[in-house]
DNA sequence: TAGATTGTTAATCGATTAACAATC
DNA sequence: TAGATTGTTAATCGATTAACAATC
């Protein structure tokens, strides 16, 4: 890994690879190469080999790379080589869903709390957890030291939302709420909102 | 509207423009400029400019953009100035919390049919659906001429599960499955797994 | 009119690809 | 060794930005 900074774009590639390597371990697969991995996730052979190359010389001429040793420094340089916990702001239906998602296990992230300001939802059990009320939720997330957030409430509140997780140390939001929210520069923010992804293809029918 | 190829990068930030533009518009405000635009959403003015330019001139020197003009230029130019029909097949957690999400009304989208394979859902109400064995699903696609599918079934299945989209004449694929489909060139694919957009975010945390 | 803002051009910047020496 | 595949360089391609004439 070097001082140099790396393009976002390429940043936005890894977790791909990283899923689709942990796809073939998963099946019992010991080594790729740039062209078999390319072809899985519809890359080049070429921009593989440029974007792992960025952080290191992880592979062998003749033999492309172990697929576990990949694993292990991709995991490393996206920092997904530890558990973070993540507090997950609405119970509504995304949200029940989101805290009975399997698919976050082994890829780096737990769910550790659930917010919501409905005094209905309040104190519901979902899965392991209770919902607490949003109120406390600035003090129990600086308190739990929480930088992750998932946001799933309507898009009316979602801003305000994020300002306090902002205020509480949360340096990473995941917004399912179909609006852009306004956060610092120091914090990052993922969008899913399942309409646009929708209206990025329809151009093309 | 010209003849050219348009990037895939820019209609790619359209269905951004189009959510802003929306929510501006819901708020009664009826003319912006690239600039303000631009702060919305995170995107220099002169971008948002060429972006649009692209399709025509809809702007006008000193005042900016008609927003209620704008929007319907580019639901047009995205093709959702009409509602598509959608079929969500997997109505486990995330399915359910499609189908009962609100955020298609007025944004170009209606899912008209659910699947599943598993026996104990089929025949399980879900808002006003009734879940269809996968079995059906082909003919019943084809029958309704449904172009876009939502997936939220298990990685294992949504490759098979796809295929048969793809057999059934669906052009555009929502996955919410973690693992990266393949389909033919004349086929959309956008791929939505919350890990892999955290794991977008930790790089930098 | 004076001020504001577009649409567009040219310049800059950045990303992708092709090609191949190095080497396992 | 012979074949395969990396890491890297240089060339190409494409996207973004800055600047400004046109004009509302």
């Amino acid at each position: 890994m070097n001082a140099e900074k790396i393009p976002d774009i390429i940043i936005g590639r890894l977790p791909v690879y990283l899923r689709a390597l942990q796809r073939m371990a998963d099946n019992g697969i010991k080594t790729t190469s740039s062209q078999e991995l390319g072809e899985h996730v519809g890359i080049s052979a070429a921009q593989i080999r440029k974007d792992i190359s960025q952080f290191g010389e992880f592979g062998k001429q003749g033999t492309g790379y172990s697929i576990a040793y990949l694993l292990d420094k991709l995991r490393e340089i996206l920092k997904v080589d530890r558990i973070w916990d993540v507090a997950l702001v609405g119970a509504g239906d995304m949200g029940h869903a989101l805290a009975n998602y399997q698919g976050f296990q082994n890829r780096g992230f737990r769910i550790v709390a659930i917010f919501d300001n409905n005094q209905d939802k309040v104190g519901e059990k979902i899965g392991d957890f209770i919902v607490h009320d949003t109120e406390k939720m600035v003090e129990s997330i600086k308190a739990a030291n929480i930088k992750i957030a998932m946001l799933t409430v309507p898009a009316f509140a979602a801003q305000s939302v994020a300002d306090k997780l902002v205020q509480a140390g949360v340096r990473a939001i995941l917004n399912y709420a179909p609006i852009s929210l306004n956060v610092p520069n120091n914090v990052k923010v993922q969008h899913i909102d399942p309409a646009t992804h929708l209206q990025r293809m329809t151009y093309y029918l």
